[in-house]
DNA sequence: CCTACCGATCGGTAGG
DNA sequence: CCTACCGATCGGTAGG
């Protein structure tokens, strides 16, 4: 692997764990087993460095999106969508962390973010949700573009924290039930959002999926 | 106010805002109007500053646990501990911000924390939700206990964000609809527990409440 | 509650 | 990619 990748490597890990001021750049370096004015060679300076951790996590997820609105588009969208998501942040869970500290540290920024690069395909999405109400397969009583939000917030937030949470699931103290965790997210995400009816709907798309045509 | 009260309440808005790290002493002791060796003749230390600030959270929590654990006994048990939580985080999101900082910084401490201070009662109230499963009120599928973490999540982290978040569903940009997100995230925890015979039975209760005898 | 000061560490630069 | 070094700031102490 090439210096300036490793470098990003270590810098994600450093900056999920410990925030961008719990962070300095020799301990960057030292992990990497360079000298800082190396580091400072690739990137030109500290906030340089942590512009390009989050410009690599906003990336990957540019990456997949593609693949997830396609997966909208689809039958059984409601899975796919939140399996995918769940996916990417377990997948890697620093990525989850550095969103949530950046939140926290910057929220006039991220609410930007938000507004360019969240706010478009959440409003796709929610065009989604209001179809599905007018069809009786979404809830009346469902607030499209809030519950999206809660949910984000409850997959990404959720992946954040899954281990310290999963502490108190699991008695021994040994293995954390993170699976458990996921599975009830999962419950709480589908039945608040669909009617009885749209969930007998989806389940009965399932069971015929595979043997169906298309 | 006396010096030490105002120290805390100076350093939890800068604790909560930019974290630990991202906090000086110097920095809490200007807010304050005094100089860091005298900050540091009320609190011997950096650390000993921080942890008199998580306390206080914790110490206020204690206070309004009782209250809640007597509402859980109630008829509408729902309403009020969900509400009652939620305002006790609204009321100061630094509450929220502090305890989700601290759950990314120290997730250790954290999930000690979790342990002692939040499974024994979370346990309690897992069992109401375990009995309203056996009388048909809350739905068979769900997971007490990792139902019940998530929407503690919600309501934590959702707060500690809900300014950032709630950017996304004001276009105008002005105000932040906060109150939106509250009933959204209340009507996913109500739907996701109950069955439609456990709603029905709630609403009743709630439509005689103040007619009824006591 | 203050002034004065400590060693350590920070991000970053010079120069090779 | 390194050594050597910079000014600034950090948490904390001495002493009054």
């Amino acid at each position: 692997m090439d210096v300036r990748a490793q470098i990003l490597d270590v810098a994600t890990r450093r900056f999920a764990a410990h925030g961008y001021d719990g962070t300095s750049l020799s301990a960057i370096a030292d992990d990497v087993g360079i000298k800082k004015p190396s580091l400072l060679y690739h990137f030109p300076s500290k906030d340089d460095l942590h512009r390009a951790v989050l410009e690599q996590v906003v990336d990957r997820w540019n990456a997949v999106l593609p693949h997830l609105l396609a997966a909208a588009a689809s039958q059984d969208r409601f899975d796919t969508l939140l399996s995918e998501t769940v996916r990417f942040f377990t997948e890697d869970p620093d990525r989850a962390r550095l969103i949530l500290r950046e939140t926290l540290d910057h929220p006039a920024a991220m609410r930007e973010r938000l507004l360019v690069a969240v706010a478009p395909w959440l409003e796709v999405i929610a065009g989604y949700v209001r179809r599905a109400q007018e069809s009786g397969e979404v809830r009346a009583d469902a607030d499209p573009e809030a519950y999206l939000l809660h949910v984000i917030h409850l997959v990404v937030g959720g992946v954040a924290i899954s281990d310290t949470l999963g502490i108190v699931l699991s008695r021994d103290g040994a293995s954390s039930d993170i699976e458990r965790l996921t599975r009830e997210l999962s419950r709480i995400a589908r039945v608040s959002l669909f009617t009885p009816e749209g969930l007998a709907r989806m389940d009965g798309r399932r069971a015929g999926a595979g043997s169906g045509s298309h």
